[in-house]
DNA sequence: GCCGTATGCGTCTGACCAGTTACACCAATT
DNA sequence: AATTGGTGTAACTGGTCAGACGCATACGGC
């Protein structure tokens, strides 16, 4: 009942691309900040891209930027597009139907998304003055 | 978001246990129900037998059999317990404090288990008369 | 205006780790 | 001796991560 660090790092890139909306910001620059590899994070980055979330530009002085406002995005949201195993949880078989814990584990879920739908991109970056010095925005962590 | 395999057996395990309530039930049978290894299951049966839920009997004529009633084992009991990672699901670092990330992600998890607390075994075997057959209990499946 | 180069995203490949599954064998009880 | 749960080991699988390379765009010299 762990969510993938998949998941994770694409809500921690769109509030890393809230926190400079709606400047440019580049892929190496979030790998830093989190200290992850920067090929892992690119794909991530590149589906929040061709799913409408993110806009990409190559090329140099390139980067991408949030593609809607931040108020717009739900957590749900990007919950439900990354982990795609969310609707069959416990079994595939054909006995669903009569297995009533399918059914509680559905509901569970259910609930576990209707929590996420009532927080945004927005809300998580609320703090936003508390979040820049950690993720190295505006000040050198180092100086 | 998916729960571990591991779960969703012990949670069957003791739904047949529960079908079987007071009768003793071997290992094998469950496994050739839900047409997985033995071997597999027996590590779960070990462990539900350690926690409480279930008395296991070595040797000739063997078994086990539900230690408490199905009324009094919730569901989401079980998945606590099954579900090590369950407290920190997104992110390991010390600065989890200012993210709300992780905050929205724990009363999502919160909210996920509060369903499941309302679950019992028993609810699980309501339909007790559906589901023996599915699991080969009286009749055979293919007569 | 054209072309080389720097700098960004994007793709491919493979190593690694945890969870899963199976197999062989041990221990205990009748 | 037969039958049952219990244990250790190894192969397989999906998710995770890193490195090397390809592609696209902008800048600068000419």
């Amino acid at each position: 009942m762990r969510l993938t660090s998949y998941t994770n790092y694409a809500l921690r890139t769109l509030m890393y691309a809230a926190l400079a909306h709606p400047r440019l910001v580049r892929v190496q620059d979030v790998a830093d900040a989190y200290g992850i590899s920067r090929t892992h994070l690119v794909k991530c980055v590149h589906h929040l891209g061709m799913w409408g979330y993110l806009i990409n530009q190559r090329g140099r002085n390139g980067g991408f930027r949030l593609a809607r406002e931040p108020e717009e995005i739900s957590v749900a949201e990007i919950v439900r597009r990354t982990e795609e195993g969310f609707g069959s949880p416990s079994c595939g078989d054909a006995d669903t139907s009569v297995l009533r814990l399918v059914d509680a584990v559905q509901r569970a879920q259910a609930a576990f998304l209707a929590v996420l739908e009532r927080y945004t991109i927005a809300d998580m970056t609320e703090n936003a003055d508390a979040l820049r010095p950690i993720l190295g925005f505006d000040i050198g962590h180092a100086a």
